[in-house]
RNA sequence: GCCGAUGUGGCGAAAUGGCAGACGCAACGGACUUAAAAUCCGUUCCUGCGAAAAGCGGGGUAUGGGUUCGAAUCCCAUCAUCGGCACCA
């Protein structure tokens, strides 16, 4: 069955006639309670279900109901034909309320073959170096095979909304759309059926595509950008590539080319690196998975138990850059609650390093401590199970026990590590350990409350004054000694705030403040500790054992020995590295990557072989907003002119407005700053940052309230919603439900008043004639605006204009349906009014006021219209309403000129009959008085 | 447990120190129509006095306090919902 605007010619004359029969035939087709062969009747009941997306008394719905009756009654094979075939007789009474479905792939089409959202960078054709540049970027989607929900098209259709203003405002706008397309999906599409991923890829980036122009949205299409076409991950290889080829230099801060390195093992210093970490084991996937994916501890996708377990992996260095992704933060127009995420996701903590000397032992335990000033109440250590130290310390008698509970911890996931936050657990090594502060003999412990991967894997047991120690103080009988006077009157025991050093005889009296500064001055002294800043951040997993992702550009050779291997970049020459054809994509069920299943492409050489991890789903997002400043370049990632011209500008971030979701607001906008730090760094871009400001849209409920899902069957689809109401209301209502940022529940009776208001803009300049044709109305004048339309028109020009800044888009579509309601019973329809009224309209409605344009006949496309400026004068009137309070409670009103003074009104409230009985016989104590607003008299 | 956001009619919301509920939905009434749809007009926070209408009054923005001439808006506490983090030393 043909979709409409599918097909490049026909669509216009076809599309009206026949749509009824189409949804009809749709419907029933869709739905598996209806036999369609055997011609067995429905029952009310069953066709409701049917139409239950919008209520049964809805009028479209109970017309098409009706429909269904009559058609299944009179002759069942009216199912039996494809519906565009069937001439309905009864399609004359298919009024839309405007003649939407003509107008939207009309002016699609205009605009696909003008390509007038075509920005052309410097040198090329058309470029107006004279304009400044504005770059609004969306964060672009997954090609999910399920299609567009209406949660895409929200901060899709904000964007545009910006874009199109933007244009008019006179800046190059760059506003380009792309595919996020490496990922699990088409990989697992790929076990189940054999077809390759890029076959799945191809086919589901061509349904969002033609989903978004059905939308009407203004990207320069040619742009477009694909992270699996090896024309762009060339580059993120290469980009991978400089980061291997880098190190983190700690006295200039900044990544610097690796042989600036002057020590001798470039490899411990790379910003990528191989190392052998805890991962996400799923067996039952039989692949490693990210962290988000896991949920719960258990993985995302079919819920299966996942396991920690060491892997050799490659590790990208983003802990080197925690401080900068930290302070950097402080120059963008991000929301705070975003900063914030990312600093506590980045979790810095200062404090001090202490070595614990280990008793009849060379070695020292180092420990972590955001508290140096509580060292002397600590009365025991512990290391994390897996501490390396545990082997060398513990003593014969104590050995079974922490062998035992080592692997007992071992076998526990994560999830059930943290779940026992109720009893502390843990065994004594035997071993003892001396406090550098007052050399007294402290036991050692293992325990997993303690983590290896946060600061050394080790603490210093301060029970008085830390909730955890406390507790573990407690269960094992271990000595609690108070070194910190609480400044209030709560118990010493158990406070964890700052207060006054005691029983501590380097501080007593201090501050904590002070008492820190002073004893990590102290231990630094004797070489005994050092002042150390933390953070939770881990160093960037950044290998997966996936087909479906870029391969990396490295090869193993071997080594003399024959035995050991070593990693080698390739030559920028040979990218990129395309994945091979595969037979069989499923995990091998080793943690071995499916490529290693391709023997032949695994060969590089006689003594090097390929790897055969690929990189995960965050590597082609991001840079991919630098590709799309020059996605034509094919000598260099982006042109260093396209680079500086569309990244440029006075502030530290490049993109000029960012929408996405929050669902990323750690993740990808913390990978996708790190790349662009490194770039930056290595003199490949001319910011620091990637984006300047970020808006986070909110999610979209089901009618329900409830979350969007297959199961709850409360998805709403935006193709029904455009067939039903066109593209514009769709694209309104989105904007219209409320704030961009808030979550926001759907509602198809919402959509309909807006398409009403929309059908009320095309019968303010449109009548239908005789004939049922629609043509432009009479009551459309060349004549002067009343006053009273002069300031509605201005009060409009001046709310929309600053909303549309503001991206109050839900309140600046309130104002125009002010505008329409107020000129709707005007008797003739200032065309002037009307002209500046379209150009107000056709960012969030940019078919119908482009049609209406040319109706019209107004000079030139809408598209190339100046924003229109508001004169203040109109705004102003003579006489204004002057609330009158008393004692703040309004009590009546009065008419006074602008220009009364402070006096006047003062006067004329209190000579107000009605106010005068309610003050007669008290004393005024106190008049206020706001110019323009009120008059409140206090008695 | 910690951090953050939010809380206003039957519903989506507006107002960010000055007339609470703009605009839209829904409901009800009216006009047009043979009828329906569509369209247009009007009404709709709660409550007291009045037979009713007009009119006059009281209360109301999660709850309880506070600041202010004046609070949905600012401050404190509590509750609820949503999101993030979660033994991070």
């Amino acid at each position: 069955m043909p979709r409409r605007g599918s097909e490049p010619d026909g669509r216009l004359a076809k599309a009206g006639r026949s749509r009824d029969a189409a949804i009809a035939f749709k419907l029933a087709f869709s739905s598996n309670v209806f036999p369609i062969s055997s011609g067995v009747p429905i029952s009310g009941n069953e066709l409701r279900s049917i139409t239950s997306k919008s209520r049964p008394r809805s009028s479209r719905s109970s017309r098409l109901l009706s429909r269904l009756r009559v058609a299944n009654s009179k002759s069942i094979f009216f199912f039996c034909f494809p519906a565009f075939l069937i001439d309905n007789p009864m399609s004359s009474d298919c009024r839309k309320p405007y003649p939407f479905d003509q107008i939207e792939p009309k002016w699609q089409v205009i605009w696909d073959e003008r390509q007038i959202f075509h920005a052309p960078n410097s040198g090329e054709k058309n470029f107006d170096s004279r304009k400044p540049k504005f770059y609004v970027l969306d964060m672009f989607p997954y090609p999910s095979g399920a299609g567009l929900h209406v949660g895409h098209p929200e901060g899709y259709t904000a964007t545009d909304i910006i874009a199109r203003y933007k244009r008019m405002r006179g800046f190059n706008v760059l506003h380009p759309m792309g595919w996020d397309a490496f990922g699990l999906p088409a990989e697992q599409y790929a076990i189940k059926s054999g077809q390759h991923p890029a076959v799945t890829t191809r086919e589901n980036v061509a349904k969002f595509k033609s989903q978004l122009k059905r939308i009407g949205f203004s990207y320069d299409w040619q742009r477009e950008i694909n992270t699996t076409d090896p024309g762009y991950f060339k580059w993120t290889q290469w980009i991978f590539l400089q980061i291997y080829n880098s190190w983190f230099n700690p006295k200039t801060n900044k990544a610097e080319p690796i042989k600036t390195y002057r020590g001798k093992n470039p490899d411990e210093v790379r910003l990528a690196y191989v190392a052998d970490v805890p991962v996400n084991w799923c067996p039952e996937l039989g692949t490693v998975l990210a962290n988000e994916e896991v949920v719960d501890g258990k993985s995302e996708v079919g819920g299966f138990p996942v396991v920690r377990r060491p892997m050799r992996q490659w590790m990208l260095r983003i802990t080197a850059f925690a401080e900068r992704l930290i302070n950097e933060l402080e120059g963008l127009d991000w929301p705070e609650g975003i900063k914030l995420l990312q600093r506590n996701w980045i979790g810095r903590s200062e404090g001090a390093e202490i070595d614990f000397k280990i008793e009849n032992q060379d070695a020292k335990i180092r420990v972590f401590t955001t508290r140096p000033d509580t060292l002397y109440g600590g009365t025991f250590l512990v290391l994390a199970p897996e501490h390396s130290l545990v082997d060398l310390i513990v003593t014969e008698e104590q050995w079974p026990a922490v062998r035992a509970y080592r692997e007992k911890t071992a076998r526990k996931s994560d999830l059930e590590r943290a779940e026992l936050t109720k009893e502390k657990t843990g065994v004594f090594t035997g071993a003892y350990a001396v406090n550098p502060a007052n050399s007294k003999k402290i036991p050692i412990w293992i325990a997993d409350y303690v983590l290896l991967g946060y600061g050394t894997g080790a603490i210093g047991g301060v029970p008085a004054h830390d909730e955890r120690d406390l507790e573990f103080a407690k269960k094992f009988d271990l000595p609690i000694v108070e070194v910190v006077q609480p400044t209030g009157k709560e118990p010493a025991i158990g406070f964890t705030g700052e207060g006054i050093a005691i029983n501590s005889p380097i501080i007593n009296g201090l501050t904590s403040a002070q008492a820190k500064r002073k004893i990590a001055a102290w231990l630094e002294e004797r070489g005994q500790g050092k002042r150390a800043i933390n953070y939770k951040l881990r160093d960037w997993l950044f290998s997966r054992q996936r087909y479906w992702g870029e391969p990396f550009p490295i090869v193993w050779e071997s080594e003399a020995d024959g035995q050991h291997r070593k990693h080698r970049a390739l030559d920028q020459t040979e990218l990129p590295v395309v994945p091979p054809p595969l037979e069989d994509y499923k995990p091998t069920g080793t943690g071995e990557p499916p490529l290693a299943k391709a023997k032949d492409w695994i060969r590089y050489s006689k003594e090097a072989a390929r790897e055969t991890n690929v990189m995960p789903q965050w590597a082609g997002s991001c840079w991919y907003y630098l590709r799309f400043c020059d996605p034509w370049n094919d000598k260099r990632f982006v042109g260093e002119k396209a680079e500086k011209y569309w990244m440029g500008g006075p502030k530290p971030g490049g993109v000029d407005l960012y929408v996405g979701g929050t669902e990323h607001a750690v993740l990808h906008l913390l990978y996708a700053r790190f790349w662009h730090k490194v770039l930056f760094d290595l003199g490949y871009v001319s910011k620091p940052e990637p984006f300047q400001r970020l808006v986070n849209q909110g999610i979209i409920l089901g009618e329900d309230n409830q979350k969007m899902s297959k199961s709850r069957g409360n998805i709403v689809n935006p193709d029904d919603v455009i067939e039903q109401y066109g593209a514009d209301a769709f694209r309104c209502y989105e904007m219209f439900m409320g704030p961009l940022e808030q979550m926001k529940p759907w509602s198809m009776r919402g959509v309909e008043g807006i398409a009403r208001f929309l059908a009320r803009v095309w019968r303010l300049m449109m009548s239908e004639n005789q004939a049922g044709k629609w043509e432009l109305s009479s009551a459309v004048q060349d004549v002067d605006l009343t006053k009273a339309q002069q300031k509605i028109l201005h009060a409009t020009i001046k709310k929309v204009t600053g909303d549309i800044e503001s991206l109050s888009f839900n309140t600046a579509i309130s104002q125009m349906m002010i505008f329409v309601n107020a000129f709707t019973t005007a008797e003739s329809i200032p065309l002037s009014a009307m002209q500046t009224f379209l150009i107000l309209l056709n960012p969030f409605a940019p078919h119908l006021s482009s049609e209406l344009w040319e109706n019209v006949k107004l000079p030139g496309q809408i598209t190339e219209q100046p924003w229109p400026g508001y004169d203040e004068k109109f705004l102003i009137e003579d006489e204004v309403e002057i609330v009158i309070q008393v004692n703040g409670k309004v009590r009546d009103r009065m008419n006074m000129s602008i220009q009364a003074s402070e006096e006047e009104l003062k006067a004329a409230a209190l000579a107000n009959p009605k106010i005068q009985q309610l003050i007669a016989g008290k004393i005024v104590q106190k008049t206020v008085i706001v110019p323009k607003k009120l008059v409140n008299i206090v008695v």
